[in-house]
DNA sequence: GGAGAAACCGTACCGTGAGTACAGTTTTGG
DNA sequence: CCAAAACTGTACTCACGGTACGGTTTCTCC
């Protein structure tokens, strides 16, 4: 690594955490420059103006999320063959990394775009719409398996139970910064969980 | 009504679609000014800075969200004496007038506000705090009277699931602009309350 | 209908932040 | 050592938030 990348992604950092505390709008490159110990000249080197650094800074957010829902899906599945149980797992997992985060989660950087998009560009609105879809796509895999062996037991569209988890953490990370209460992310991923459960295991299973 | 309270409603409904558009750091005075009709001073003469708009905003905001949650509400147990059933009216009735917004539901203020907090002092993040708090509560006063004669069949926290309502509300209009569909929000209100049916109703009930 | 308050308008100004331009300088890696 | 990469410095422009303040129109009430 370059030492420009490294640069880079300091930059980076320390943007990601200003946007997600205050706003993208809300975000200057001075400040930005300042903590990152360089100058003007040096931002506008490496990002030609602020909407490649949403562009970039969305990048990392996506593959670092990616990554770790990888990471915990993989290991639900090593615990359990069963697809329900080892989703139980995995969303057990994730309740616990969102609750072991220091100071809560930092805040979710498409619902911060969402609400600011006419700053940015076509590109990094598509960028935000391809990962969600993503991220849908991937829960609804998961409960396409659930169902083959456990069939719901309310008529209920897979598709939307899927798009439901995003929609409770997005939600829920929400709540947490206006109720300053960190708690309440990990409290929502395990009703939805208490849910899912309700969903597709048998009534008579624990 | 005086005439500058007519000035004051025209501008703080100006003030909220462009806010709930493209965030509020990117919505200027000069551009409000314009749609409205008047000058700079015309506008400093109403609201002392952009934070006296925010607070203004929000307290419109969230007097219109309790008026219609009281109507809902309303409605729903006037339908049925049953609080389960009125319960799940309401949701019935929550997600058709989302659904029946012409453009989609236009975004959560308290959602745009929470990602841009450092912009607002404390006076406005105290309003949302209460604001999000009363909803809960009054949520969770309904899951009270549910409970009470329907016992959940998973332990559950019913503060947790009164939280929920508004995580998935708040997280689906965070999707549905995403990716520009409206539909998510009314499908996801109908799946959370798919997911009050499993949690109190009895299995054999319909 | 006249006086005074309320509801504005016009102009000029300041500070901050995004972004440009461009020439010069240091750092780094082959 | 040398050429690219990674910056620095200065000097602008433009948009926006906000201030200051004097003047003008428009209500409203007696």
């Amino acid at each position: 690594m370059g030492k420009g990348e490294a640069t880079r992604e300091r930059i980076l950092e320390i943007a990601e955490a200003a946007v997600l505390a205050k706003g993208f709008g809300a975000t200057s490159i001075d400040e930005v420059i300042a903590e990152a110990g360089l100058t003007k000249s040096g931002f506008f080197y490496h990002f030609k103006d602020k909407n490649a650094l949403a562009h970039e800074m969305l990048r990392r957010y996506v593959a670092t999320n990616d990554q770790l829902f990888d990471d915990i899906f993989a290991r639900g599945h090593q615990l359990s063959d069963d697809p329900l149980q080892a989703f139980l797992i995995s969303l057990k997992l994730l309740a616990e990394t969102m609750a072991d985060l220091p100071n809560g989660h930092p805040g979710c950087l498409i619902a911060s775009i969402c609400y600011q998009e006419r700053q940015f560009d076509r590109e990094v609105r598509e960028l935000t719409a391809r990962s969600v879809r993503d991220w849908n796509a991937r829960f609804r895999k998961i409960l396409d398996g659930i169902a083959a062996v456990y069939p719901p037991r309310e008529p209920v569209d897979l598709d939307d139970v899927a798009d439901m988890l995003s929609c409770v953490v997005d939600g829920a990370i929400i709540m947490s910064k206006t109720l300053n209460d960190p708690s309440r992310l990990e409290r929502q991923i395990l009703i939805f969980r208490s849910c899912i459960k309700l969903m597709f295991a048998a009534p008579s299973l624990p």
